[in-house]
DNA sequence: TTGTATGCGTTATCAC
DNA sequence: GTGATAACGCATACAA
């Protein structure tokens, strides 16, 4: 274990040149530099992080807090941010929470006790408010929000360009004929599957049919419930579904197979993150596409960049098989 | 920022006597530790885990290296090894390498200069050695492998039961009836493909076929190398392939099916991890299930208990469509 | 441009 | 059972 201090001694200067040196202070001779450079790298120096970061009262860590780690939408949102902060020197130290509160509650304390430089979070289901983020991590730890947003919370947001998404799937059913279009609106807590169902609400009301609650089915973005959900939206006379989430998408799609009824030519359905498997199954599931891994990207320069305001990232409409009835589109993977 | 030294002062106390009523030592009188447990909790302390980490010379920070986070495999490995140690007191700070050797060299660097308790990792297809692995985190740091293993290096190792595995698919294609059966055979620098190869060999080798090198195929994990490979054993006269991995069969497919080749009638065809898509795309694709939960829990455990040894997890066929060419087997979930 | 002195918050080793 | 003291390795304010 070589610290600054053998380096030093080797060289016969003090700890705080070798200091600045490897800092790369501009108050040091470029000789100096170069020597302690040199002997650092023959002696196999590298430089302790947890004693710099203890001195310094902060860390080279970023913490990312997602409720799921095993869903490709959040890591490619990890991975996006990854790519941004490991090129600026700093790490990733992930958390999932599971969706349980207590377990976000947990995991920013855990970053908060190690100082780390910024929070990055999508807050769980199970967190109706932000009232936690803010008490556990004070005023001056950056943040940064993405995906499932508080809005009042200080901050940057990087968010989904939800309203408009809904929106755009939502009158595609409408276009292609389809005319009893329910929706899987997801958990109300999270602003984002509110903005979704207003934009369907929206593209309904637009196209001059009526909006009808008993066909808007809440909680459904797993995929038991979006067995659970379609089944009702069959009984209630629907031929088509917006859902707010993929893994529900397929859950309804699963239960009209079952029920024997046609994709799409008796029944339309669109999904919402573009998780890859929607491009493989048959019939493929049309999506709305939501381009995590230039969200993390956009979370972590938002934080470099010291930046408070909020993101909007496009959300796209990728037509595949599942919505297509009038088969006028080409089918895209 | 509270620290002991504020529930010190707050107590009558000095900083030594909060420390160890804090870490629960057995040295400090009952009715003192529940004083300052209680203090603590009413001015709000948490650890400075920096400096606590310097002091001891060791972090809570599990490491842990793997070459993609986006795919499902390695995620849930993740979150199964995050389960175990989270509820045992430590952290997890993930590194992906994007299977580059340069990528990995760098996260194990910066895992060392934490001091990190553990480092669990799954090397890149780039790195043909363990050299750098151990020469980076020396001989005291804790080592799992999980997956990917170099058997030289020391400490725990998780591995699949890869021969066998493979042994079992091909096995189950020739059973079918299947006559000529390539393989999808993956990086030879990889000790796990090269197994997977030998239960191949091994199973083509039982039945009375024969061994033929011009149909098996490397490099050939990922979708587009999977197709290039299919095309090259529709040509040598395959009728079905084992593949080291799903996504290289997935191209496979997508060949087939340009080609007008019906599966299984005509190609039989099974993959390897049992990523979550193979069951939802048409035909559905067989599998040889990995249980990455449990590897990522075995490989936790190992590190807790100071084990050594090498955990073998077992792989289950998956039996799905594109292998079952006689319909005689009810094609699962 | 470099050296001196100090402290980040905690824990371990002594004493008492 | 508790207190005093030192040290973990580094970075900075200040002095020179």
């Amino acid at each position: 274990m070589v610290t600054i201090s053998d380096i030093a001694s080797a060289l016969g200067v003090t700890p705080s040149t070798v200091s600045r040196a490897l800092a790369g202070s501009p108050r040091v001779k470029a000789e100096t530099r170069a020597a302690v450079d040199e002997m650092a790298r023959k002696m196999g120096y590298e430089r302790n992080i947890m004693a710099s970061n203890l001195r310094k009262g902060r860390s080279d860590i970023v913490g990312v807090v997602v409720p799921l780690i095993n869903r490709e939408f959040f890591a490619n949102i990890i991975g996006g941010a990854e790519s941004v902060l490991n090129a600026a020197g700093y790490n990733v130290l992930i958390c999932q929470t599971k969706e349980s509160f207590e377990s976000e509650v947990k995991a920013l304390r855990t970053l908060r006790n190690y100082h780390v430089a910024a929070i990055m979070i999508s807050h769980s289901i199970e967190s109706e408010n932000g009232d936690h983020i803010r008490e556990i991590i004070g005023e001056r730890m950056p943040l940064v929000q993405f995906d499932r947003v508080f809005p009042d919370l200080p901050g940057a947001k990087i968010v989904g360009e939800n309203f408009e998404g809904a929106y755009k799937a939502t009158k595609y059913l409408i276009e292609q004929g389809y005319k009893r279009i329910g929706t899987l609106a997801g958990y109300m807590t999270c602003l984002l599957y509110r903005e979704r169902l207003e934009g369907y609400r929206k593209a309904i009301e637009d196209s001059g049919m009526e909006y009808d609650e008993s066909i808007v089915f809440h909680d459904t973005i797993v995929y038991d419930k979006g067995r659970e959900s379609c089944l009702k939206a069959i009984d209630a006379g629907c031929d088509a579904l917006y859902s707010a989430g993929d893994f529900s998408a397929l859950g309804a799609i699963d239960e009209l197979k079952l029920h024997g009824i046609d994709i799409p030519s008796r029944f339309g359905i669109i999904g919402t993150a573009n998780e890859s498997f929607t491009a493989l199954m048959t019939p493929s599931l049309s999506s709305l596409g939501q381009h995590p891994y230039e969200m993390g990207q956009a979370a972590a320069r938002a934080f470099l960049e010291g930046r408070t305001d909020t993101e909007v990232i496009p959300m796209e409409l990728l037509l595949r098989q599942s919505s297509n009835r009038n088969n006028d589109i080409q089918c895209q993977k």
